[in-house]
RNA sequence: GCACGGAUGUCAGAGCGGUUAUGAGCGGGAUUGCAGAUCCUGAGACCGGAGUUCGAAUCUCCGUCCGUGCUCCA
């Protein structure tokens, strides 16, 4: 079965190719760091983070690149806002970058290239687009002219040139003077007062935006790659202008083999942004939330799907996450050796308990990779690692011998390992998992009066005393204490 | 206006020609003094209309509603 992905270009699934056998070369559009990550960049990156373990587990050696904006408008406004150097901001967004995705267990790409060292590969594409009669030099910087090459227009959003025209109404005045036609696009700017410049053969100035992903994608895979990935609102214009770039200076038609775009997070059911002053960074939503639940909510759903974030669904994720996370460590301790018996046969028909059980496993195990094979499907496949665990959890709390438990035990880990581990990545490491967790410094401090409570309403559960023992329970909860009466005896926690 | 994508039970969210999605919530039951946890189990859905088909949530057409893009944006 060969793995589908629906491609923005063609509008529907296909089977996924690659140019060369066993090999994938994917570039994605990174970010512009004027600013901190939201949750938008973590839903992008992190479903490009799927996609890239997924094609590793199936046995791509995947070239991973990703860049970083790291001159634009934004950051010049935002430095001079800040009364401090570019630079400087851009050094510090990009660790900041690297903090937020390392959090979320988002993998490294293999290449992070940044456009200002790009400068002269965009610089001999322009001159060559130039040559090639695509692009012309005007008053205030080089313009790609897209009547150039009409038949490329709207590859990606459908749109005819006509229909901009006409949609595009009174906005055209504003952009770029020296356009020759509004649909036009700025392949180099012109200095402008108090920016930082590069030399060129136009006199100084600074890239457009466009040209930087086609000079690092094509400097880095040469003429055609696999895969270009980005956020779903990159289609137009930005994805566009690469493919008229990218196809106009190569002379290669098709120079990106699929188009993949993520769908957006929208906040309580409106669009995330700063005009709506609802706008989650990443290290904002992880003060509250757990990095591997927020990871799981964002995969908790079809990676094109737009995400509704709010309470409710963290909630859910939450709850859905720590199930998973207490039967790794329920399997993780009940492997008592490391040589295991071997296991019966999987049999979803088989009377005998620990045989069926492994049927239905190894059923889901196979759904699971079917689901990623679909369009890399990371909410089917969150359903099978729940069904999953839902065994798991049935089988060791079942009556079974220990040899068979122990092998069972070793064998639920293996497979965990390689799905909710390796592929979607939302487990921890076998250590941090078996971890005591650290008790919050706050229990310390009520320790004592809680014992002493908890010895007293045990005294009065042992004589039957109902009234008084939840009377204690309703002071503990007055103390901000959850107990729950398990076999060992009562527990608590804070609330 | 044009383009693209949606509309699935109370909610979240898969499926996209025949098979229980899944999770939460809700209803029964087991266990427990109760609660919680756990396990078993039940109810409940495919926006409206036409068509294709032996069979449609799934394909086609026509509506309606929603989102996004057409300007920097993951």
């Amino acid at each position: 079965m060969p793995i589908r992905v629906h491609d923005t270009k063609r509008r529907e699934k296909v089977d996924f190719t690659t140019l060369e056998p066993g090999k994938v070369s994917m570039y994605v559009c990174g970010v512009t760091v004027y600013d901190r990550c939201h949750l938008g960049h973590a839903r992008c990156y992190l479903a490009f983070d799927l996609i890239h373990r997924w094609l590793e587990a199936s046995g791509f050696d995947v070239d991973y690149v990703q860049n970083f904006t790291d001159i634009d408008d934004k950051i010049i406004t935002r430095a001079n806002e800040l009364g401090g150097d570019w630079r400087t901001l851009v050094d510090e967004n990009i660790e900041a970058y690297y903090e937020d995705m390392d959090a979320l267990n988002i993998l490294r790409a293999d290449t992070y290239p940044r456009c200002t060292e790009y400068v002269d590969q965009m610089i001999k594409i322009i001159e060559d687009l130039i040559e090639k009669k695509h692009a012309y030099i005007a008053a205030d910087g080089v313009y790609f002219h897209i009547e150039s090459a009409p038949e490329k227009y709207g590859i990606l959003t459908g749109q005819s040139i006509e229909a901009v025209r006409s949609g595009a109404g009174g906005r055209v005045a504003k952009t770029g003077t020296g356009k020759r036609d509004h649909k036009d696009f700025a392949l180099w700017k012109s200095a402008k007062p108090n920016e930082p410049t590069w030399d060129s053969p136009w006199g100084p100035g600074r890239p457009g935006w466009h040209i930087e992903c086609t000079a690092m994608s094509l400097d880095h895979f040469d003429k055609e790659f696999d895969i270009h990935g980005g956020g779903h609102d990159l289609r137009f214009p930005h994805h566009e202008a690469e493919i008229f770039q990218g196809e106009c200076h190569t002379g290669h038609s098709p120079v990106v083999h699929h188009w993949l775009h993520n769908g957006f997070v929208n906040i309580d059911g409106e669009k995330m942004s700063k005009s709506l002053d609802n706008f989650w960074t990443i290290r904002d939503i992880l003060r509250h939330v757990d990095a591997m639940v927020l990871r799981f909510a964002l995969i908790n759903a079809h990676y094109r799907s737009p995400i509704d974030m709010n309470e409710a669904l963290l909630k859910d994720a939450e709850r859905n996450y720590n199930k998973v996370l207490e039967t790794y460590v329920e399997i993780l301790k009940a492997r008592t050796d490391d040589h295991p018996v071997a296991l019966p046969k999987p049999d979803l028909s088989s009377p005998q308990p620990l045989a069926k059980c492994l049927g239905l496993l190894e059923r889901m195990g196979e759904g699971f990779g079917q689901a990623m094979d679909d369009d890399f499907n990371s909410r089917e496949a969150v359903a099978k690692i729940l069904g999953m665990v839902r065994e798991m959890s049935k089988m060791l709390q079942s009556e079974i011998d220990q040899a068979d438990r122990n092998a069972f035990a070793h064998y639920a880990t293996f497979l965990l390992e390689e799905t909710a581990g390796s592929v979607l990545g939302i487990l921890p490491t076998r250590e941090m998992a078996m971890a005591e967790p650290v008790d919050d410094p706050r229990k310390a401090t009520i320790a004592d009066d809680v014992e002493a409570l908890l010895v007293e309403r045990s005294t009065a559960r042992s004589e039957k005393n109902w009234a008084r023992a939840d009377e204690i329970r309703d002071q503990l909860t007055a103390l901000g204490v959850i107990v729950t009466d398990t076999a060992d005896g009562p527990k608590w926690d804070l609330s």
